[in-house]
DNA sequence: CTGTCATTAGTCAGACAG
DNA sequence: ATTACTGTCTGACTAATG
């Protein structure tokens, strides 16, 4: 479903790929790749403790919509907040490693981990610095091996083919790069493809480094969990759970008929690829932006009469949010969208495509408040979101007497 | 003339991930 | 009872077009 179109562009490979790297041409005519997957460690946690060194080898948790940042005392002591004096909404967003032994991680909600650990130090996310930390990271690497893909904050993969030094060399180097560029460890695994060298990178957490062959699959893959799989989720476990599949290996052993009797045929068959570690995605080092977007959980549900006034205030907000943001990265859009999760958690989403790509707050107000005609108002609301997809650049953006309209308007 | 098929755009939901 | 935010991709469906 969400994975199969990803994994099977570009399947086939051109002679200008095969003439790349080491030259090394496998029996059945695919060039050896080498790709590596780097992770950093528990990234946002290990940053804040850059900046709070004396919480190090203690369980911290970043986190929390509205946690207080640390303060000084008169004694020159800090104080941070512990996790049982939190009160509101809010999940986990990274653990150090010390957290995660109580059974605290990510994602969690804060009630719950207060629950478990009490007394864990929560500190509020610093996003800022997690960027400036990235930056930092990803230009270390790019000194060694530029051709990086990017993967969000505080992970990369990057492709070694054309390097020729051994691989365990290589790895080293990119980490002690890393290490003195920032002071951070990180894992990193290096493997044929770029799915093997994900599931290898989180195999020897923290500070590891993984080299994986197609021939280590049965004793180091097979008997992985099938969601070690990036691209099974809790969905997609749960299903294969039923049929009796749990580890990785048991895939491997379903026959690809039932895998798609099953999951339909472009899911199955990719089922049945990854589970034999077949992987033929290319490392890409450039995208554009599909959409950009901003949405907000309330510190209450509102309801859409008695707050309605409030719920238009935060609106109009995020409308400015997102025109700041296209603003900033050079787009106008086509489409706007708005979303809205009410208090049972079921979420619906309207969208509008314009005749004319827009830019400014009030238009996107404007079809904002179309779309929302659309939905019926009769629950409490707990989120909502707008967004901004059918991204134009602004610079392809022409004018009324631009010669290309011109064109049409004799 | 009618029906069918292919293709594309638009809309909405859902899965997944970092 | 608790469950953030931003973004990508796919499937299912409808409508329009040829």
């Amino acid at each position: 479903m969400a994975i199969s179109g990803r994994l099977s562009a570009n399947t086939n490979c051109s002679n200008d790929q095969r003439s790349k790297g080491l030259g090394v041409i496998a029996p059945l005519g695919q060039p050896v790749r080498r790709i590596a997957h780097l992770d950093m460690d528990a990234f946002f946690a290990s940053v804040e403790l850059l900046t709070f060194p004396d919480l190090k080898g203690q369980a911290v948790v970043v986190g929390g919509r509205r946690t207080p940042a640390p303060t000084i005392d008169a004694s020159e002591a800090r104080q941070y907040t512990r996790l049982k004096e939190y009160v509101g909404r809010g999940v986990i967003t990274t653990s150090t490693y010390e957290a995660r032994a109580l059974g605290v991680f990510s994602g969690m909600g804060l009630m719950k981990a207060a629950a478990l650990a009490p007394d864990a130090i929560l500190l509020p996310a610093n996003f800022e610095a997690y960027r400036h930390y990235s930056r930092l990271f990803k230009a270390a690497v790019a000194t060694i091996a530029p051709h990086i893909e990017d993967r969000g904050i505080d992970e990369i993969y990057i492709d070694l083919s054309a390097h020729p030094e051994p691989p365990e060399v290589l790895g080293a180097r990119i980490k002690s790069a890393v290490k003195a560029a920032t002071g951070l460890s990180c894992s990193i695994a290096i493997a044929p493809n770029k799915l093997l060298a994900k599931i290898g990178s989180d195999l020897d957490k923290p500070d590891g480094l993984t080299l994986i062959e197609i021939g280590d699959m049965p004793s180091r893959i097979w008997p992985l969990a099938v969601s070690k799989i990036n691209g099974v989720g809790p969905k997609a476990s749960a299903r294969l759970e039923k049929m009796g599949i749990l580890t990785i290996g048991q895939l491997a052993a379903t026959p690809v008929e039932r895998l798609i009797r099953h999951f339909g045929s472009s899911m199955g068959t990719w089922l049945g690829r990854v589970a034999q570690g077949i992987d033929t995605r290319p490392v890409i080092t450039e995208s554009t932006p599909k959409s950009i977007s901003r949405e907000s959980t309330f510190e209450r549900d509102l309801h859409p009469q008695n707050d309605k006034h409030e719920l238009s205030g935060i609106f109009t907000d995020l409308c400015k949010r997102v025109e700041s943001d296209l603003e900033r990265k050079g787009y106008a859009s086509r489409t706007i969208g708005i979303k809205l999760r009410f208090a049972d958690f079921s979420i619906v989403t309207r969208d509008l495509t314009l005749p004319a790509p827009v830019m400014e707050a009030l238009d996107i107000r404007r079809a904002a408040g179309e779309c929302l005609k659309r939905i019926t108002l009769d629950r409490r609301i707990r989120l909502l979101g707008v967004r901004a997809s059918t991204l134009v650049s602004r610079d392809a953006l022409m004018t009324v007497d631009s010669p290309v309209q011109q064109k049409f308007d004799f």
